[in-house]
DNA sequence: CGTTGGGTTGAGAGAGCTCAAGCCTAGTGG
DNA sequence: CCACTAGGCTTGAGCTCTCTCAACCCAACG
């Protein structure tokens, strides 16, 4: 749960303003494909979906979105919205209108982390693609669902975590990339593997032999030094 | 080609600090995999392509970035780098570095420019996921990379748009989540149905009705914030 | 207690992947 | 200037895997 809207505390006092808003329910729109940008949004607790609807007629669904992530960067630049956001729990959002007010801090450290927070959001949607083999893809994906809002617990002495996902198995394909129903046979052998426990919605992670780093960081030594040589330093406009 | 490292003039003055870099040549990387997240590229002129290897081995490419793209934004939140960028041309870039200093305009606009960048790039990200059939994949690849670097000419009559490819058609594959060979044969099928014309890495988009697919999606491939006429948008409604 | 929508499972067909071989272009060295 | 070579590109033949279609189960809810 966030409990504010922005959590990383301004070291230097000054006010970020947004608008708080009412708790909203599953299904309601945040905003629809073709409106205007008007803001960006955070979300403060639940789940919010970012989908985009193909010229077909079908859904990809772009990101979930949980406590703490900003939402609805995408349409800033054109100032149109190409995307539709809809809750999928109840939930809490924050609001940050555009362009931003001198009082919300638009020259101070504001954009600074706007700008770190675009950081996470390309890093995140970097992962979401379709690997090879869709039960790599969903083990990613509960995992990653689970580090944001699951619950470590005890599981016949190792540690596991459990937790009821917002998303049905239509939206995860749409997320990842494949048909309903592949994702339910991919979670169904990753519970014969022993990797999960399932029972609808609520899952239990196995910590098992799961996350396999196995390369490491090798590679760093040999590596020959970036091309930064003599850089004429210059100061542009 | 971009003259400049920020072709956006700040209107206040303001002045960015960059380091402008020599020349680059195919092959050389701009950074690599586990090293430290230092600042942010602009490429003035050339292709350059951001990867992530995979821990099989298999590589998957994450963008290419032409005139005027940011890249590196993915690694500053982690300070870290998880990608790898390499020159696919000969190609030049501005490096800004990170930390912001107070005279590159820290306090100033540059951030919220940056932002605006960092909203293009998700847009654009969002939009390199793999579709259901190859073919249209691939067509609105090409069409995409034609409006950065195509150039408009008279063919038969119709305007089209000519192109030399900097990537192979393994690494579109890469992007695109499909093999090479099926990029090849998705090209071979456009080639007859008499969208394209292909000639190794040099092609001409012709600009039948094929786009068009439906009202859909306008302003959607249009260039983000600088002002570059030369693309010929309406291919990419 | 019936209904509804999500979830699961099965069978079949089509599509893309793999493996493999040949071609062709661009870059190299004589 | 030209032959040569290497790597990219193309094309073909199976094969595997996912998608589609369809039926059924199940839990939540009125």
């Amino acid at each position: 749960m966030e409990p504010r809207c922005w959590p990383e505390h301004a070291p230097d006092g000054s006010a970020v303003h947004v608008e708080r808003q009412p708790p909203i329910y599953p299904g309601t729109t945040l905003w629809r494909h073709g409106t205007a940008f008007t803001g960006l949004y955070t979300v403060r607790n639940g789940c919010i979906k970012v989908m985009e609807t193909d010229e077909t007629g079908g859904d990809r669904v772009l990101s979930f979105a949980f406590a703490g992530d900003m939402i609805g960067l995408e349409a800033l630049a054109s100032g149109r919205h190409e995307t539709t956001a809809v809750a999928l729990t109840e939930a809490m959002v924050c609001f940050l209108p555009w362009p931003l007010r001198a009082e919300a801090g638009a020259d101070g450290a504001l954009p600074l982390r706007l700008l770190q927070r675009a950081s996470t959001l390309l890093q995140q949607r970097s992962r979401a693609i379709r690997l090879a083999d869709p039960d790599l893809s969903v083990q990613r994906f509960l995992k990653e669902i689970a580090a944001r809002i699951g619950r470590v617990e005890q599981s016949g002495g190792a540690p596991a975590i459990r937790l009821r996902l917002p998303m049905s198995r239509m939206e995860i394909g749409q997320y990842l990339g494949y048909a309903e129903e592949t994702v339910c046979r991919s979670m169904h052998r990753l519970r014969r593997q022993g990797e999960i426990e399932v029972s609808g919605r609520t899952l239990l992670l196995k910590s098992k032999a799961g996350a396999p780093r196995s390369a490491a960081l090798p590679a760093l030594a040999a590596a020959p030094a970036p091309v930064r040589a003599r850089s004429a330093d210059s100061t542009l406009a």
